[in-house]
DNA sequence: TTCTGGCACTCGGGAGACCCGAGTGCCAAG
DNA sequence: CTTGGCACTCGGGTCTCCCGAGTGCCAGAA
């Protein structure tokens, strides 16, 4: 018993297999009669009762009531992704209307707001986005533009396309010279680099100058700094809550946390935030730390322009969803936004 | 009866209020004992159970099924709308917590992101609100910079603090004195002009350039003309879709369509551009020509920096609602929103 | 050993049967 | 016109009963 792993046998594991599938699909608990009569697994009802009582033993499935079929735990869930699931892949039909879907967005935001809505209509389960996050990416320019004696404008344009822009109100008149000045030097030093890292690059730029234009670039970086740290918050976009309504019996008290946690920026953002860099995760029912999600699944993944992931992208449905589908379209979706972000 | 309006004594419109206002608290159908319990009419049961079945014969309530209490119609909560409710001003706490919630917004979207959230938590129901169109406000300014030889970055500034970028890619390098009489020229036809009226104004522009030039400028314009068209496509922040899971038994059936309704932004967006100009708009039940929304209400209203109102913001809910109070909220949200946006 | 057929047992949940009580409409008297 | 009285209705909660899917266990077969 004590730290005793058993070793599964290919069969218990076929088993496992067939009840998750059964269940998926059906929604019902699964007994040995059914499960015989659905798949040819070339044993009989009996014998797979007792792989079943082996299987509940070991915590991979379970009883919702004497007299009841099995479900899946989260454990079991867990085992059937690792070891028994292929992502599937999209078909080529499909494949090719993400592509053509994808391919009408007109800028970066189209591209998320595309993206969430297919990825909902394709899962039929709730899509989240996060956009490409500021924090990796880097500056490409810096636009100073002067709008009035003492107003300039602030342009702030990355390599994900991004541009953000802000109204500087200078303390006193700036000069064409100065402003081009301050041009020069900002993009020489911040060009290339890293958002995060700019003010530390850009510290000791006021001394260059003198002392009657300083605060004024004081003004100016400061306003920059503020820009970089504010957008480095990044944003989440969602779509497809409606298939909530799909999630059965137990619905309204399901409904009501998924939804809360839905609307809690921050939560999809750490949700979002714990997918490994590499390759999909999937967080199972208990998995998640929001405990609002304990009956749901999320399968995210990170996406980007080039081998690099920028931002993440996923789907939050039940537990008893259909992971190799939903793996499948997850994983097909963040290739063709990556190539569309590459290609812009 | 055909066409007989029956003149309804003070009586019973007291009895329609104080059926309007029970239900509205307990969501049960409300009999004539509960009536006389809770409101001191000064009559007897029997006396509010004729003039009940007079409010039933006009069709301002309804019966679910004999010997159960009566709810309000449509109808009736209409004519409780437009004759019996008041608007309930918020309290002075109140107003207090909302000018400090809106006055902490840093940029016109955090207005819009806290304007939505505040109203889903003061009213606890579903709140829609709709950016400051731009086809209503004016360019303050247009700016061109160059970014490269033949990259120029068009920024259009609206006098409702909108900023919006393009990046254009011109057929060929373009010069820094083209581009300043360019500048010239657009924002002394365009400044202070309505977004919409802009192309009209700047349609013999290119002429005014030598040949040579020309394809430039008019890709310039084009881009300009794009945005502003995009720009005009309104955009909608929505908040508290959670509160759905209060509505009540009936629940799944209702919820779905009201979420699909929620996602379709086509749908808020007519759904608000509905609302009169002027003063608070109500639409009950059936009112709303989706049908998704038919046992809901919407109450909204328009706000803007000026006299003027430039957008529309609103709360989605049952039409077993709570209107003096949701009005209340919603026109107190509103004019808030409009001192913020005046001030900036 | 491992699988299989047989068998007694369990129990969730659907179908009826039943009843309570809130609420009604109507009527005759005040 | 209002009021108290009264017979009637019927939704929905409760209780019981029963069916059948599904189980665990066991003894015999492979």
């Amino acid at each position: 018993m004590a730290g005793e792993v058993r070793q599964l046998d290919d069969r218990k594991l076929a088993v496992l297999r067939a009840i998750v599938q059964d269940y998926v699909g059906t929604e019902e608990p699964v007994g040995s009669k059914a499960l015989v009569d659905r798949h040819n697994l070339g044993v009989s009802p009996a014998t797979v009762r007792n792989d079943m009582a082996a299987l509940e033993e070991e915590g991979y499935i379970h009883q919702p009531h004497t007299s009841a079929g099995r479900i899946p735990t989260d454990k079991g869930y867990r085992l059937f992704v690792d070891k028994l699931a292929e992502v599937k892949p999209m078909s080529a039909p499909e494949r090719r209307a993400i592509r053509h879907f994808l391919d009408g967005a007109v800028d970066l935001d189209d591209v998320v707001a595309r993206t969430v809505r297919l990825l909902a209509q394709l899962t039929r389960q709730v899509a989240v986005v996060q956009y490409p996050s500021l924090s990796r990416s880097t500056v490409r320019h810096v636009e100073l533009v002067a709008l009035a004696p003492a107003k300039v404008m602030l342009v702030l344009i990355t390599n994900t396309g991004r541009v953000e822009q802000r109204l500087v109100d200078c303390p006193g008149a700036v000069g064409e010279t100065l402003l081009a000045d301050l041009r020069a030097r900002l993009n020489a030093r911040a060009a290339g680099q890293r958002l995060p890292e700019v003010p530390g690059l850009l510290e000791e730029l006021p001394a260059l100058f003198e002392a009657a234009d300083r605060p004024t670039v004081s003004t100016v970086l400061a306003t920059l700094f503020e820009t970089l740290a504010e957008q480095s918050e990044e944003r989440i976009m969602l779509a497809g809550t409606a298939n909530l309504t799909r999630l059965g019996h137990d619905f309204p008290l399901t409904i009501q946390p998924v939804l809360e946690a839905l609307e809690e920026q921050v939560v999809l953002l750490r949700l979002l935030g714990e997918t490994a860099d590499a390759g999909m995760t999937v967080r199972i029912g208990r998995e998640n730390a929001y405990e609002g999600l304990n009956s749901t699944s999320v399968v995210s993944v990170g996406y980007g322009s080039g081998d690099e992931s920028v931002a993440k992208l996923g789907v939050i449905g039940p537990t008893r969803m259909d992971y190799p589908g939903t793996m499948g379209a997850v994983r097909a979706v963040a290739r063709y936004v990556g190539q569309i972000l590459a290609e812009s």
